[in-house]
DNA sequence: ACAGCAAACCGCCATG
DNA sequence: GTCATGGCGGTTTGCT
């Protein structure tokens, strides 16, 4: 796909969180600038309000835009940032205008693109039903309590449902709008772009690591030092006794610890490291898909391509034909998640 | 696709 | 009383 429209729907004068002027910044940095060096061709950038030409406060600044909700209808992708907290808790509802735009633009084929809170936006308007997604992880509950059909999962960094893609809180913005980048443009120049705003394009884990606590890195044992240790041990068979052993405690521990720290499974925390690792050496390496699957410790080739198939809906080979590029910013890693079909692969 | 084995998962309960 | 921990064992999952 080509770079198209992207229209930002801003709501003013409301309360909206500060970090929104963030995810703002983000859809610009990415979507606004022109970047020739990098494609000839580049996005156009919109923001849209309620009113057109409005110089509405937002967030503390004072926000100029040129364009109005309708015209959300005569774009490619629309980007929602965050709603207002009392629209998240339901104590206020949505400008009517703006669901009414966005349900519009969605029917007219638009992608529709949701940062942080934006979710609430896309699942008050419907565009969310039945479909898998996710929001900053506070407020996932509350985004799967109040729209029960929505299949909230909170452990991702974003969700692409084919035409309907979320993001969760704040900075996975970024990682999302990268990654439509790479879907337009291609891998290489999503890492170009990557590299200008200094952040890898793949990001390793997904939000469930920042749900209670970040692994501490550099606390001399414990948990975050032996996750340290099997990260840079994945070619090696581990066990979840292993690694409870190397933490000083019973397995039994280390599984609740675990459980507590990243929102996962011993074992689920590891095949997400090795599909990382084999990612990156995909990406990165002309290595045999056998030497692939031995160094992340995947096992046998054909235990790698089965889980390749399962969790990041492509096979090796495929996947290396996407991503495969010798100007890598960082490691890539699993930890956005696509349609079950793998349709967009 | 299937089977068999090993490991992982996790509820439950006892202990400090 | 609460809380963290660890052992047990039945069930589930994953790998070959």
């Amino acid at each position: 796909m080509p770079p198209g429209r992207v229209a930002i729907a801003v709501i003013e004068n409301a309360d909206i969180p500060p970090w929104d002027l963030y995810e703002l910044g983000i859809a610009y940095a990415v979507f606004g600038l022109p970047q020739p060096d990098i494609a000839e061709r580049w996005y156009d950038l919109r923001l849209c309000a309620a009113e057109a030409d409005s110089a509405g406060r937002h967030g503390g600044f004072s926000l100029r835009t040129d364009y109005r909700y309708s015209d959300l209808a005569d774009t490619d992708t629309v980007i929602v940032t965050s709603v207002p907290e009392a629209c998240i808790t339901g104590d206020m509802e949505l400008p009517a205008e703006l669901l009414e735009a966005l349900c519009r633009a969605s029917a007219g084929g638009a992608r529709m693109v949701s940062l942080c809170a934006g979710a609430f936006a896309l699942a008050a308007a419907g565009l969310l039903d039945g479909r898998r997604a996710t929001a900053h992880w506070a407020h996932t509950e509350i985004l799967a309590k109040r729209f029960p059909l929505v299949d909230v999962d909170n452990s991702v960094l974003y969700v692409d449902d084919g035409d309907v893609l979320t993001s969760a809180g704040v900075s996975a913005g970024l990682d999302l709008c990268l990654h439509l980048v790479r879907c337009d443009l291609g891998a290489h120049v999503a890492n170009q772009l990557a590299r200008r705003l200094v952040v890898p394009t793949h990001r390793p884990g997904g939000q469930a690591q920042f749900i209670e606590q970040s692994i501490p890195l550099s606390d001399g044992e414990g948990l975050g030092s032996v996750l340290l240790w099997a990260a840079a041990n994945l070619d090696q068979p581990l066990t979840v006794d292993d690694l409870a052993g190397r933490a000083g405690m019973s397995s039994r521990t280390f599984f609740r610890r675990l459980r507590s720290m990243t929102g996962t499974t011993p074992l689920q925390w590891l095949l997400t490291q090795r599909l990382a690792r084999a990612q990156s050496l995909l990406e990165s390496t002309d290595l045999s898909i056998e030497l692939v699957s031995e160094h992340s410790g995947l096992g046998t080739a054909a235990n790698l391509r089965r889980q390749f198939s399962l969790h990041i809906g492509v096979s090796p080979t495929s996947y290396r034909r996407s991503f495969s590029t010798a100007a890598a910013v960082d490691s890539p890693s699993a930890v956005w998640s696509r349609p079950p079909d793998g349709s967009r692969a």
